[in-house]
DNA sequence: CGACACACCTGGATGC
DNA sequence: TGCATCCAGGTGTGTC
């Protein structure tokens, strides 16, 4: 599943070798994504240069001189960047040739990806709204204290609303509220100012550590298997219901925050 | 507006 | 061995 870490690890592996380049040819092989693609996506691609490569989220932002292509690699979405032309494979839906010949090819098995074509980010539905990203000055404890006042959901919930920040899924979430020592169905208002900060840090520190832990697994994104699925940063709560908590041993306890599984030590969130 | 259920989709795990 | 069922999860949409 790839979270934020994924996608910018993923952005960091293919930007050099297709910003300046132009779009030779576009093949879409299965329109039928999250929405379909539309069909004037290809005549609306070719011939541009690929201005840069930005990403919002967890939404890959390629930017030309008329507008951008947005990409959301969804659940299970990947993205290969080839030397040359070779058989896909089953769910490989799109492909985009650059000047230089290398193939950036889009996987998307479970199709809740999405390839959309804007003249305008910053007035898109799906990017006008998002919060701050997570890894910037804007996103901290006073932030994420002020905007949850009247808050009474849930606070794994309230990270997890992309409004309020951006591509926090539910692995890192789930992760840093441990890291944290927050109960994560404490209501968002009921959370000091202090626990805020804490919070903000133990996010933007697991973030980091598996971005970093990307930037090692995928050295090389020309290789056919340079994909990400997610990193294997040490999970200490995540995918672990029954096991012991790393800190205090006791039996790691599984619930459910809206319908998302969420994992957590009763002893050491509170 | 906030809160929440639901939908989308496939593959892997699990149960019979 | 094979079939049915469940679950995972990001995020937009609809409803209350």
């Amino acid at each position: 599943m790839p979270e934020l870490p994924e996608v910018e690890t993923t952005l960091r592996g293919i930007k050099k070798y297709i910003v300046d380049e132009k779009i030779t040819d576009v093949v879409i092989r299965f329109p039928r994504l999250r929405w379909p693609i539309s069909k004037n996506l290809p005549s609306l691609l070719k011939g541009q240069r690929l201005l840069n490569l930005t990403r919002r989220s967890k939404y890959l932002l390629f930017s030309f001189k008329t507008g951008a292509l947005i990409l959301h690699l969804g659940m299970s979405g990947r993205l290969r960047l080839l030397d040359k032309e070779v058989a896909p494979l089953k769910h490989d839906h799109i492909d985009i040739q650059f000047s230089n010949g290398k193939i950036l090819r889009f996987n998307d098995a479970r199709r809740f990806g999405a390839a959309l074509w804007t003249e305008d980010t910053s007035s898109h539905p799906l990017l006008k709204d998002i919060g701050p990203e997570p890894l910037t000055r804007a996103f901290s404890g006073d932030y994420l204290w002020q905007a949850a006042r009247k808050r009474k959901v849930a606070v794994k919930s309230f990270l997890m609303n992309g409004k309020i920040v951006a591509g926090l899924g539910n692995i890192y979430v789930t992760e840093a509220l441990y890291a944290a020592g927050i109960y994560p169905f404490t209501p968002a208002a009921d959370i000091s100012r202090t626990r805020y900060q804490r919070l903000a840090t133990e996010i933007k520190k697991v973030l980091q550590k598996a971005i970093k832990k990307g930037g090692t697994t995928l050295k090389d994104f020309m290789r056919s298997d340079g994909s990400p699925g997610y990193f294997s940063i040490e999970l200490h709560v995540y995918g672990r219901a029954g096991k012991a908590c790393h800190r205090c041993r006791a039996s790691l306890k599984s619930s459910r925050a809206g319908a998302r599984a969420t994992v957590y030590c009763g002893r050491c969130q509170t």
